[in-house]
RNA sequence: CGGGGCGUAGCUCAGCUUGGUAGAGCGCCCGCUUUGGGAGCGGGAGGCCGCAGGUUCAAAUCCUGUCGCCCCGACCA
């Protein structure tokens, strides 16, 4: 197919949009690819929907070698399914809820589980009838609080969304690998480079749960790795825990005066000054800092929960949501404290010398006190003594305190141990492009989905989710894939094989240009041919290096003996070839 | 939700401090010239100055309110 640019809907801009700040944003919207319409939503112009649908046929022919088959659902689903799993609650505000004239609870699916379960519920009741893993590439929706970045964080978006069927775990663990798989062959004919990342399994309970991340700065996901192989998302890692020290012949807690130690710092520098170790100077790592946590349940009751970690580190916010979860997690307040004026602000530790301070089990506060995984028994502390300016050293976990139970919160830093022992880890920045979920029975249970087994006996069918961001990828391409000038695609996805600029007054250029256009097509290139007859060669250079098609094949000043100029939008080189060897070129440019 | 910025022509912006009834460049339309890096000349179309209220003889400009958008942060199965 040959699309002359003179018929093509589209309008270039010379200047970037003034609300753009992203390259793939910037580029996309001033080459004319999409427009926006709403802050996340955006519209999409032939140029887009081209690189839309070439993305997806990929998706398509690796979805059908991995035997998934394509279904299609609405956008807009009814309440019900998602009051029956939760979700319509977990959700929160993150989701477009509607009404219809009659007062209906609807929504704009952010993703569709419910619904491809119970249509499997509808259908399906025998054993005989899996593994069964069906998928379709839809609109997904979600009222994020802040889109941004153009396609990179949209409220509209379209979706890959798989989900695989099966009665015994093994199976799930086949249509998981199956799904994994195609991921991989995906991204690598993308060209895109990914890292697959350990994924918390989160409140949706599930065994397995892998992310596929496209390592870069703007990405809004942090991962770890180790040059063994371990990669995990910041949010899953694991600090693994030592094992306990001997508790016998540790010296007995001292309590200390520390006016004026309103940080770690100025607490291990007057423990340096009045209280120096023998063997080596005091350090943050040596205290114990105890954190209020105020958590919010969804039925809106709220605790106070008080974690102790390291002195050095802070509290990984993100990784605390994603303990707590589905509680909300804040600081507490002045008026939490206010509430319990056992805890003195500043000098809060587990321990006084008249009993234990914090704990479910019979302390002052009974506030439940969680401790990170490096306090293990035997482990000695500076921690808060529970009165003004008084702190204590030497206070023994295991023996001075007893905490109610571990929580892996803190911060992950560069160094810090992979807990499979593959050596110290690494944290670089990622972009979520690809997630494959093993959900279990939970969705299976919560809507019923049962079949009779071999035996005669119904059983709950276990569940897989594997969802791919078309339109995030799409620009996560753009977003690698450019230069000043403007876009440059790679050949799997480019919204044509080849763009053909004529340039010149001389007629005949552009009848020269027409017959290799024509000759093209007919070996099957999709081509963009640039025909405008009164635009400048400036311009219309211009405009191919913007669009981005990374071959471009220029008939101008030679043309008429015989001589065109192939040009690599990527590398810049143009050559002068006959017209002749236009197609051997193309052929050749892999 | 907190902080910052911005709403004037299709796009990018000036004008606002010091009120006098709207501009530039690009784009678009017509004519002539031009044709290898975003052309020249001439003519033209196009704007409830985000919205509402107020002050004033007079408001894009000053005041109050409101809506929207962008960026940073919080949040993000």
């Amino acid at each position: 197919m040959t699309t002359r640019l003179s018929q093509l809907f589209v309008r270039t801009l010379r200047e970037d949009p003034a609300d753009a700040e992203v390259a793939s944003h910037r580029l996309l919207v001033r080459a004319g690819y999409i427009r926006r319409q709403a802050p996340g939503v955006f519209a999409w112009l032939p140029l887009g929907l081209r690189v839309r649908r070439k993305l997806e046929a990929i998706i398509r022919e690796e979805m059908a070698a991995a035997g998934a088959q394509e279904v299609h659902f609405p956008a807009l689903l009814p309440r019900d399914p998602y009051e029956a799993t939760g979700r319509w609650t977990e959700y929160g505000d993150g989701i477009f809820r509607l009404q219809d004239r009659k007062g209906a609870d609807y929504l704009l699916a952010p993703t569709h589980e419910e619904v491809f379960t119970l249509l499997v519920k509808d259908l399906y009741s025998s054993y005989k009838d899996l593994p069964l893993t069906i998928f379709q590439i839809q609109d997904k929706y979600r009222d994020e609080a802040r889109p941004r970045a153009g396609l990179l964080r949209g409220r509209e978006f379209s979706m890959k969304d798989a989900y695989s069927f099966d009665y015994t775990d093994a199976g799930l663990d086949a249509s998981y690998q199956a799904q994994r798989d195609a991921y991989e062959r995906i991204f690598t004919r993308l060209g895109m480079e990914y890292v697959i990342v350990q994924a918390d399994a989160g409140a949706m309970g599930g065994s397995r749960s892998e992310e596929f991340l496209h390592p870069t700065a703007i990405g809004e996901d942090t991962f770890v790795r180790s040059a063994g192989g371990y990669a995990a998302n910041v949010e899953a890692y694991r600090t693994p825990r030592p094992e306990p020290l001997p508790i016998e012949g540790q010296p007995a807690p001292v309590v200390f005066d520390s006016p004026d130690t309103p940080t770690i710092a100025t607490l291990v520098a007057l423990a340096n000054e009045r209280h120096a170790r023998d063997d080596r100077a005091w350090e943050a790592a040596d205290t114990l800092k105890n954190v209020v946590l105020r958590l919010t349940h969804l039925d809106g009751t709220s605790e106070l929960v008080i974690v102790g970690l390291p002195g050095d580190r802070d509290v990984d916010m993100k990784r605390a949501e994603v303990v707590f979860a589905p509680a909300a997690v804040e600081a507490a307040t002045d008026e939490d404290f206010a509430k319990h004026p056992g805890l003195v602000k500043g000098y809060i530790g587990p321990w006084s010398d008249s009993g234990p301070v914090l704990g479910l089990d019979g302390s002052v506060t009974g506030i439940r006190f969680l401790v990170d995984p490096r306090v293990v028994d035997g482990t000695a502390w500076v921690t808060g003594a529970n009165a003004h300016e008084k702190h204590v050293f030497h206070l023994v976990a295991g023996r001075d305190f007893v905490a109610d139970g571990v929580v892996d919160i803190a911060e992950v830093r560069a160094g810090d141990p992979a807990p499979d022992g593959s050596g110290p880890v690494e944290l670089a920045r990622g972009m979520e492009i690809g997630h494959v979920f093993q959900l279990g029975r939970k969705y299976a249970e919560a809507l019923e989905l049962k079949v009779l087994d071999e035996n005669g006996k119904l059983v709950t069918v276990t569940m897989g989710s594997y969802g791919i961001g078309v339109t995030r990828i799409l620009a996560a391409i753009a977003e690698g894939n450019n230069d000043e000038r403007g876009l440059i695609w790679p050949r799997s996805v480019a919204p044509f094989d080849v763009h053909v600029v004529a340039t010149g007054k001389d007629a005949a250029v552009y009848e020269i240009a027409e017959t290799l256009v024509s000759e093209l097509d007919g070996a099957g290139y999709d081509t963009l041919f640039d025909d405008r007859p009164k635009v400048s060669p400036g311009v219309k250079f211009g405009d191919a290096e913007l669009i981005g098609v990374p071959l471009i094949v220029i008939v101008g000043r030679s043309a008429a003996e015989g001589r065109v100029e192939f040009w690599d939008r990527r590398t810049g080189v143009r050559t002068e070839i006959a017209l002749h060897e236009v197609l051997g070129a193309l052929r050749n440019a892999d």
